[in-house]
RNA sequence: GGGCGAGUGGCGGAAUGGCAUACGCUGCAGACUUAAAAUCUGCUGACCGCAAGGUCAUGAGGGUUCAAGUCCCUCCUCGCCCACCA
């Protein structure tokens, strides 16, 4: 061995370690299991991005600790290789995504083994390989069967650029509070279109209970939380000319309060009101109006606009009372039923709806004292509100409920946010859709699902090769295009065409975490003993763009197969972390336009990968944002080579037992190491290893059975520096990595002598030195003792002696 | 506007209520070298002091405690998520 050279040693184990499957995971095992999952790439590109190389860097060193501490350990990789980029790529290239798609993922793959990362190749998969979209078909053609996925025309987001509808979770609102698609950052417009939905609103509830049971961070449950938007409240009626006029309130107690009502400019239900209006043309102008508005425009929330319908009016259910009826545009259509019941007194937006236009405001909550002169939106004693005055506001909305629901004008009701997830594409790559559409405007599924022959002989509805790619602006698929592919026949031969639609990216996502625990069955999505032994996932590591994405659709399925019965629990993920970025080296996002990206492979070349991991884990905790800086991958290739070049010093002059202070350093290592990687400090994890190393240059030698417990600890953090010095050193066959994580020895974590802080009235004037062995009396009457203690209490008085054993001592004078 | 989280040296950061600033980077001084790089040694929160030592510092202000970066209250700033959601 001659100097360190990252490249032949990380060159050598990268190949044994694919060759030999060390990181096998093992179905079923006497030992437990651990199911480490961090969010599989979209490849694209030549190599491994920096965010990826923070993304898997810490779930590696993880795993690798897990499978030395005694565990059976599951850590996957695959591709999420559908969707846009190399769509777009093919459209301009001409060369087919297949292709472009194939070699990012051969590139990945390579990448992911020069970074050192342990994981079961066995059982990598691909969203678009047709054996795998073959149940993403079959999965959601259970939605269809269950009526969960529903053919609905609606209002939905239509991104021109893109040429595709896009899901309410795909799109953002940006600083000037525009619509934006979420990749690429394209205007979207709201259109009428009529689109394939998955009903994950019929699991809002399940969704929002299930974030009990599991350990996500405050933050991503609060999002998501707020994201289903759950409110309680009741839908009532108020009678107009006869027909009925519905709100969604959640303040049924302010029915007193009501002195106007506010119609959606998009409601279907103006219609046949502006019949009755003596002024239509006015109404219609603002519709017209507020059509052409932007958001931004409406949101000016003090500026509130509408025009009332005159000579109409609704009739308040309790009171009987003409209120007035107007179109305004602070009133949105796809929340609750598009009509609002104006409670001015109560309500912020109502308020100033009302002082703009003028409209009457009655307090129907007693207002405190500290809210006097201000609007007051909190509960209360009940005023101006008939019989029930002085009722608590809180009780009276019960009794609301409830009369309303006896006299048949309204019931109670829960609204959410969420909005079923629109659910298919007009774009190529992606799954298609396995629904025919017969020619009398049936439509129905390509297999029986439950009939395994039939399911065998359909499925998978392959992709087909079109000439060409490009999205139309119609809103047609380019499958549509393919005639051959689009004509086929029902199960009678009647004619019918297929469904042209693909699915969404995020499809083949929902449910990748259940293929890796039976990637290669052809008989089902996955065997049942098999999800049974590995799910759920334990830790699961992710980036924080997909919290109400693809953390929410994939429980969504989950939940949903429960239900169905075909998956072990209620939730799949039982613990989540988001990772943090990597920024270049100016402190802004990486970009190739501003010329400081960092190419992760190119490091690797120069530095090593174990360097480089080591430097990712220690720029800090996983969850925060990094700006690249080219001095820590000089200090972390430092510690390799130091580490690498001490070994040689180790295996020709070695000690025959190391000293005791190496001892208590390298326990002290094992222990804190330990604590560190399962609490996922990775950052201080390399402190220790540094600080070790530190103390053993300081002390020059060490024996060769201590250097072998600091070689597995090393592993995970530097697997190839580890394993390579292991082998030079254990003449061990078996590799380092599955070698048991080595026993802390307790007696080295103490020493004989305990050295304790003596404050004086709470700052450190001395330092008591003392055997262990004394008792606590002793120990006190040795700081008393003290010169220097005696120097400060002088001739004070002692008012108050603290001693924590071991820790501290506290003289109060 | 609402929800969640965070503020510690020049920088990344460390600290079960118990010696704040571990570890690393940067910077400075020195060694080696013709020189530079690399490497090694020492110093590196601020202020006073020749030194011993002392005073002040964890966004600001208050509180609890023998003891607060850590717990409680008020405020400020920043980040993220949601946002006319009735």
């Amino acid at each position: 061995m001659g100097s360190y050279d990252h490249r032949e040693i990380e060159k050598k184990w990268a190949d044994r370690w694919f060759e030999e499957k060390t990181y096998q995971a093992k179905d079923f095992s006497d030992k437990p299991k651990k199911y480490i999952l961090a969010e599989f790439p979209y490849p694209s590109g030549n190599a491994l991005h920096a965010g990826h190389m923070m993304r898997y860097t810490v779930p590696d060193v993880y795993a690798r600790y897990l499978r030395m501490k005694g565990y059976n350990v599951l850590f996957p990789m695959g591709w999420d290789a559908f969707g846009l980029p190399a769509e777009n790529f093919a459209v301009k290239s001409g060369i087919h995504p297949a292709i472009t798609t194939k070699k990012a993922i051969e590139s990945y793959r390579v990448s992911m083994r020069k970074m050192g990362y342990g994981i079961d190749w066995e059982r990598e998969i691909d969203t678009t390989d047709p054996n795998y979209y073959k149940w993403t078909q079959w999965l959601f053609l259970k939605f269809f069967q269950q009526g969960l996925a529903e053919y609905r025309e609606m209002p939905i987001w239509w991104c021109e650029q893109l040429k595709t509808v896009l899901s309410d979770e795909e799109v953002l609102t940006d600083k000037d509070g525009n619509k934006i698609s979420e990749r690429g950052e394209y205007p979207v417009e709201r259109k009428l279109l009529k689109q394939w939905v998955l009903k994950i609103t019929k699991y809002a509830d399940k969704l929002l209970e299930g974030l009990d049971q599991i350990e996500f961070p405050e933050a991503i449950k609060s999002a998501q939380r707020s994201w289903i938007g759950r409110s309680y409240g009741a839908n009532v009626s108020f009678s107009v000319n006869g027909t009925k006029l519905e709100v969604f309130t959640t303040r049924p107690d302010t029915i007193f309060g009501v002195t106007y009502m506010a119609i959606s400019p998009e409601s279907p239900i103006l219609e046949t009101l502006l019949r009755s209006a003596v002024n239509t043309e006015e109404v219609t102008e603002y519709i017209e109006e507020s059509k052409r508005k932007s958001d931004l425009e409406k949101l000016k929330s003090k500026d509130k606009t509408g025009v009332q319908l005159e000579g109409v009016f609704a009739k308040h259910p309790f009171t009987g009372e003409n209120i007035p009826l107007f179109v305004a545009d602070y009133v949105l259509m796809d929340y609750g039923t598009g009509v609002v019941m104006g409670v001015p007194a109560h309500d912020e937006r109502d308020f100033d709806f009302a002082k703009k236009l003028g409209i009457k405001i009655i307090p129907v909550i007693e207002t405190p004292k500290d809210f006097e002169g201000k609007l007051y939106t909190g509960s209360g004693k009940m005023i101006n509100s008939a019989e029930y005055n002085g009722l608590d506001s809180q009780d009276f909305s019960e009794k609301v409920i409830k009369r309303l629901e006896k006299e048949g004008i309204g019931k109670r009701e829960t609204q959410y946010k969420l909005r079923d997830w629109i659910f298919s594409r007009q774009r190529y790559w992606g799954e298609p859709i396995p629904l025919i559409h017969t020619h009398d405007g049936e439509i129905l599924s390509i297999c029986d699902i439950d009939d395994p022959k039939d399911v065998d002989a359909k499925l998978p509805l392959r992709l087909p090769d079109v000439p060409d790619y490009t999205p139309s602006s119609d809103g047609a698929s380019p499958l549509e295009r393919n005639k051959e592919w689009v004509n086929t026949t029902d199960n009678e031969g009647n004619p019918a065409r297929r469904e042209t639609n693909t699915m969404p990216n995020w499809a083949g996502s929902c449910w990748y975490f259940i293929r890796f625990v039976d990637p290669k069955n052809s008989e089902s999505f996955a065997d049942v003993e098999k999800m049974k032994y590995w799910l759920p996932v334990d830790k699961y590591f992710g980036g924080a763009e997909h919290t109400t994405m693809h953390l929410l659709y994939s429980r969504f399925w989950y939940k949903f197969l429960f239900d169905q019965g075909l998956v072990p629990n209620q939730e799949p993920y039982m613990w989540r972390m988001n990772g943090g970025l990597l920024l270049g080296p100016d402190g802004t996002k990486m970009s190739k336009s501003k010329g400081n990206v960092v190419e992760p492979m190119d490091i690797v070349e120069n530095y090593g990968a174990d360097a480089l991991r080591a430097c990712i884990c220690f720029l800090g905790p996983y969850t925060d944002t990094y700006p690249w800086n080219i001095n820590g991958i000089k200090s972390t290739w430092r510690l390799m080579k130091n580490i690498h070049d001490f070994h040689q010093k180790v295996k020709s002059a070695n000690a025959e037992i190391s000293s005791e202070n190496v001892l208590r350093a390298l326990n002290k290592l094992i222990f804190n190491v330990s604590s560190m990687i399962e609490s996922l400090k990775m950052n201080t994890a390399v402190s220790e290893v540094m600080i070790f190393m530190n103390s053993v240059k300081d002390s020059g030698e060490i024996s060769q059975d201590s250097w072998m417990k600091f070689l597995k600890v090393l592993a995970p953090l530097a697997p190839f520096l580890a394993e390579e010095l292991w082998h030079n050193i254990s003449g061990q066959e078996t590799s380092i990595h599955l070698q048991p994580w080595p026993e802390v020895e307790a007696r080295y974590l103490e020493s004989e002598q305990i050295i304790i802080p003596v404050q004086i009235n709470g700052k450190v004037r001395a330092e008591v030195t003392f055997n262990r062995a004394l008792s606590d009396d002793e120990v006190k009457a040795m700081i008393l003792e003290d010169q220097t203690v005696k120097k400060h209490i002088g001739t004070s008085e002692l008012k108050k002696f603290i001693y924590v054993p071991g820790k501290i001592a506290n003289i109060v004078l």
